[in-house]
DNA sequence: TTAATATGAAACCAAATGGTTTCTTATTAT
DNA sequence: ATAATAAGAAACCATTTGGTTTCATATTAA
């Protein structure tokens, strides 16, 4: 029924290979594999592989075009870890506002 | 020389166990293995494992205080992953103000 | 129509991951 | 002094991961 993702999005961004292909997704709107695989030491297989666990996770999405797949950055599923993150903000934000007043305590000191 | 962490955070974070030993974390200011444990259906060891890849990713600390290993968590660690995230912000804000014209279009031809 | 290109599928492999159990050691409570 | 508690270390194991190579298929170009 619904969209079960296989791959969590944590997951996927594991991978340095993977977050790197996300950014030049980022900066292209849309590329197909041989061009990404172009970017990367290994094969175009493992490449493509990458990109499936990316499109699980829905952090990209395919199209095929003749005989091109194309890919292209679907953001909107990072939202999940920016909400993930926020529920820390607090925590540096005192750390940071903390600082702030030991900073002030030094300059009112001098 | 420099803290050249051995696991990198978003290794760390993309085990749900380890995700949830943050959060417990995040409501105790410090817990010991025991302690933690007792949250997980696995055996003490697995979890002080995950605990030491935490720690070297700089998500946590540890202390020893008596017979007992305490662990606290270090949210700065976290900030590599937001500015991370913030290299994307830009796009899912531009899908906002793209629907929010549509839906002030949309009012306009009520 | 024939050759070249773009890709996916399958089988395989080594290393990493996430777990276990057993054993030791240090600390604390009785 | 002895027993109980807290934890780490070591050895082990199954599964997952990240890669490979080979083969088949669809599309496009010459």
């Amino acid at each position: 029924m619904s969209s079960a993702p296989k791959h969590d999005v944590f997951q996927a961004i594991a991978d340095p290979t993977r977050r790197k292909l996300l950014r030049l997704l980022s900066e292209k709107e849309e590329m197909h594999l041989t061009a990404l695989s172009k970017h990367f030491p290994m094969s175009r297989t493992a490449v493509s592989k990458h990109l499936r666990i990316l499109s699980e996770a829905g952090l990209v999405s395919e199209r095929k075009v003749g005989r091109e797949t194309r890919y292209r950055l679907q953001p909107e599923a990072l939202l999940e870890l920016k909400e993930w993150l926020s529920q820390y903000e607090q925590f540096w934000e005192n750390k940071i506002s903390v600082l702030k007043h030991f900073v002030e305590n030094e300059e009112a000191n001098e």
